[in-house]
DNA sequence: CAGATAGGTGAACGAACGTTTACCATATAA
DNA sequence: TTATATGGTAAACGTTCGTTCACCTATCTG
């Protein structure tokens, strides 16, 4: 069972009402958004979407909708759910299903107002004169201009690896930030998935 | 003009109701919550919250209130408004008025759920080696215990400061971690103003 | 003392809001 | 072809819910 076009529509206008105006939107307000005529086609379009888990609902009470994440804790207002990508399988982009470990909800005011953004677990010491550190997570934004000295996410051979990006003169490669490990020519097919705009660290 | 007793609790209660459900409450919800009769009592407290800028709402609609922090920006479902501290008035308690720079939205997940921490924005490079830079927010959890070598916030002469906090038969003293800083044996006075339980840096 | 102010009760009103039922159109499966 | 699921309209219903008004009671002020 899938969402059609509109029932998608709605579950983001949930979204957006929840982030703008802090509360969620009505039955005649929901329709209006999405374009029917009708109540009912909401409570049916609703009734869907709960059984599907992407929403929960409070009976008979006024705005009754909360919005899950994947992980069945519900997204605030302000917030938004982010994928945290684990090992990233061989030739398979980034941000495939199966790459996804776990859902986090984030919010908007740590990520410049993105919502596109993803989630890394970083793994090893490789940048750690950078302050990235084993087990941190760092938030990789992937539709943003990536420059010469930005530290990136970068993809080699199906392997996803947070370094420094240098552009010299059109000479690309990966820098370490720790003298024990070497800078990165790859040979093979690479590619940059995203730009990495902050770090998350929980202590203990 | 103040907040008497049933105020703080109404606003208390929207709040953990935003938190645990996920939308505001009703008139009548809030009414009994926190012990009074009469809806009208409820409208005019909510009329004096929305006067001193800690809500804001929509007219004639359904659980039509938005929760503000003192930035004037709004806290969604499981966030809560953390303070974040900058230069201390020398003798001030930590988290006086006069200290706090701003507040900013924290999604509750990072905190484990602990809603009594502060941030403060780091300055200087004394913990660079433990991935502290130079402008990163710490989360500080006030009421935890300190142990051996946590990274701690202390109080020195009315001054802030990040420190690994060292506690060896009872010799406690505080460690930077950068080789260019040397340990620090406060002569004077001293307190800790609470544990370092997470790192927030924002790139560019 | 009279008068203002803050905080509350209680009731009535009308609009907002979720629910339900009957009915229709279209596509898909048996 | 006949069922059956899907997605929608339309209307009626009954609460829920915010608003407002009249009135009460302390407490403080001049």
């Amino acid at each position: 069972m899938e969402l059609n076009k509109r029932q998608t529509k709605l579950l983001e206008y949930i979204k957006t009402r929840l982030a703008e105006s802090g509360f969620p939107p009505t039955f005649s307000e929901m329709a209006k958004a999405v374009g029917v005529k009708s109540k009912n086609a909401i409570e049916k379009m609703l009734r869907k979407l709960e059984v599907l888990g992407m929403i929960e609902r409070e009976k008979a009470s006024a705005r009754g909708i909360r919005l899950l994440n994947r992980e069945g804790d519900f997204i605030g207002a302000g917030q938004f759910a982010a994928p945290v990508v684990g090992a990233v399988a061989a030739g398979s982009p980034i941000l495939a299903e199966e790459n996804i470990e776990t859902w986090v909800n984030l919010p908007t005011t740590l990520t410049h107002n993105r919502r596109d953004v993803f989630i890394l677990k970083v793994r090893g010491t490789s940048m750690k004169d950078a302050g990235i550190l084993d087990g941190d997570l760092v938030i990789v934004s992937p539709r943003q201009e990536v420059r010469h000295r930005d530290i990136v996410v970068a993809l080699i051979e199906g392997e996803a690896t947070v370094k420094r990006y240098i552009n010299i003169d059109g000479r690309k490669y990966l820098k370490a930030e720790n003298p024990e490990y070497k800078n990165i020519h790859p040979k093979s097919e690479w590619t940059i998935a995203g730009k990495v705009v902050g770090v998350i660290r929980n202590i203990e």
